[in-house]
DNA sequence: TATCTTGACGAAAACGATTTAGTAAATTAC
DNA sequence: GTAATTTACTAAATCGTTTTCGTCAAGATA
């Protein structure tokens, strides 16, 4: 590897002035910066990331934290996209990313070790769980964050408008005549909550009591656990004419139990479901869910992160606007 | 953040001992290295990666090449278990991921500089295209690879048995019956070809014509033009009785193709998909498939680089072999 | 007793960049 | 013409480790 020496070297001047030139310093000759830079492409000079880092402690490395017992959310569509659209941000800004696990080399390190031990300049968490106290010791350490669908106080954080969602789905089946909508929702996570608030708004609008029972608990992005929710649900006396699944994926698992009932969709029931993944557009019938903008959403932690890492900036909350998808899930309903 | 100096004073002996206690070198005495573990773990103490690294050429850090114009592969849901199960290998053997890129803060930067400059220890490739350039280069460097699904000379990589998998999958066809058994391929990849012959292997053993507008081609992942190509083979005068798809996703597309025709799977026509991945064991009808198994090709991959960067290893071809996954969407064929 | 080993540790030089505090020459000011 | 300023550069310290040689005592050997 060629390295600040060997242009200095073979420009003729200190290694000082190199590494002023090649950083755009003002009190270097213009004819001098241009003979180091046309010597640094010669050289293929690359910048030893490492050397620098020691030096001024920027790594120019955003550490991302995706916390899910399950599947650490790489292979959860959602998660997947907002991963690639933090990626690409970060990248046409000049950071790269890494993985903040807790487990590096088989003896346990927080997550706040990890990112130090890697000197990660700033850290994008999207979790299912920000109770946990490996994710709160991070949050509250002097390392940049931004966290995804959650919101610490003095902290900027990037949330997808969940209670806009559910409310505007709401709100649509019950526009379309339903008056027994069943909710089946994901854990109790702050997103759901918001997501049952806006559900619950919409029903206190339209005048609609919905009974315990339509409020059902299943898994996010578990096609199972919401197939037996689904089952439950059939299976009441007075079932739901429509029912808002937790997403898109999950319903699925959902839409298995229905078809082998026997029933359609959507003229025996109506289904909606959240996210607008690729998949909801594909199915058939389409599905009439809530497109989350999942690539604003990785943008925007990007660019605030990088705000807050490179000059200051005040602590924010940015909501990211969704979308009604309308697919063709749901029909009109009118009481027998 | 404490660092080995720290360490020292508290123990009072030189920065030497501490690193070498640490690093369990044989000449300190017993009683020393514990004193020094106890005072660096009292001290919370963590090694500076990028010291480290700069004084060792060892970062510990593999990069991951997953190319592909359309999404980087991201979020396709075969490649984005084998980044998961990379990940969770990598991690368990101490290094951490980086995703190399070729445009980082706006400046061009071959898939090579990006390595050099992160001093990634090895890379991992996953492409859809090993001809490209800057992959070729990549691939040519001293930095050690391992290259997935596809094999060059003096490497090594990891290849799912692709052949097998197509061969076992209309070998099924065939023996359920089928005789007019379409093939809708991927983009003309290694893997592709692979596939074919094993798709034209089983043809050939059950003496079965494939009439050249039976082989289709569409693009892998893709549902639209999975849905065209369905299409076009459904348009013909003589329509297949059944088609293999690309992969199970895409199918989503030719499903939708299918069901809009009015047509029913498998009563009207027979289906099979390719990976094996989540969705296709809950869609209705089960698909039948051929399970990739991503976690263990990821696992190998990172195994075998690992043993390359610490030891010396010889270049090998190691096969992954998948598994055959029966599902509802072929029925036995008849003819009239 | 004089010499050789061995064990346990330390001094100091790297690694490749950045940055502070100069310095010498050229320019400007008065 | 001298002093002050500006311009264009350099020397050297530094970041936190690792690693190569020492060193120096204590015990072993002859």
């Amino acid at each position: 590897m060629t390295t600040i020496k060997d242009i200095s070297k073979a420009c003729g001047v200190s290694p000082a002035t190199v590494s002023k030139a090649l950083n755009g310093y003002a009190e270097i000759s213009p004819e001098t910066v241009e003979l180091v830079k046309q010597t640094a492409r010669d050289l293929n000079y690359m910048p030893n990331a490492a050397a620098r880092l020691l030096k001024t402690n920027k790594s120019h490395n955003i550490g991302v934290l995706f916390v899910d017992d399950t599947m650490s959310g790489l292979t959860h569509e959602f998660f997947s996209l907002i991963l690639n659209s933090v990626k690409e941000e970060a990248e046409t800004r000049g950071y790269d990313i890494t993985f903040i696990s807790n487990n590096i080399g088989g003896q346990k390190m927080s997550f706040l070790q990890h990112c130090k031990y890697r000197n990660c300049d700033g850290v994008v968490i999207a979790s299912i769980d920000f109770q946990n106290p490996e994710v709160l010791e991070l949050v509250r350490s002097k390392v940049p964050v931004v966290t995804i669908d959650y919101s610490f106080d003095n902290l900027s954080s990037i949330v997808s408008d969940n209670q806009e969602g559910a409310y505007r789905l709401a709100s649509y089946l019950a526009e379309m005549g339903h008056r027994r909508i069943a909710f089946i929702h994901g854990e109790r996570t702050l997103v759901t909550q918001k997501r049952i608030r806006g559900f619950n708004r919409a029903m206190a609008e339209y005048g609609i009591e919905t009974p315990p029972e339509y409020m059902a608990e299943a898994r996010y992005h578990d096609a199972v656990s919401v197939r037996k929710a689904t089952a439950a649900l059939l299976d009441l006396e007075v079932p739901p004419t429509a029912i808002m699944f937790p997403d898109d994926f999950s319903f699925i698992g959902g839409q298995t139990e229905i078809l082998e009932r026997g029933l359609n969709i959507p003229n025996d029931i109506s289904v909606c479901g959240y996210d607008g993944i690729n998949l909801s557009r594909i199915l058939n019938p389409r599905l009439t869910t809530w497109y989350q903008n999942a690539d604003r959403i990785g943008k925007e932690s990007v660019r605030k992160l990088v705000e807050s890492i490179e000059g200051k900036s005040v602590a924010e909350q940015i909501m990211v606007s969704g979308e009604f998808l309308s697919g063709n899930s749901v029909r009109r309903w009118v009481e027998e």
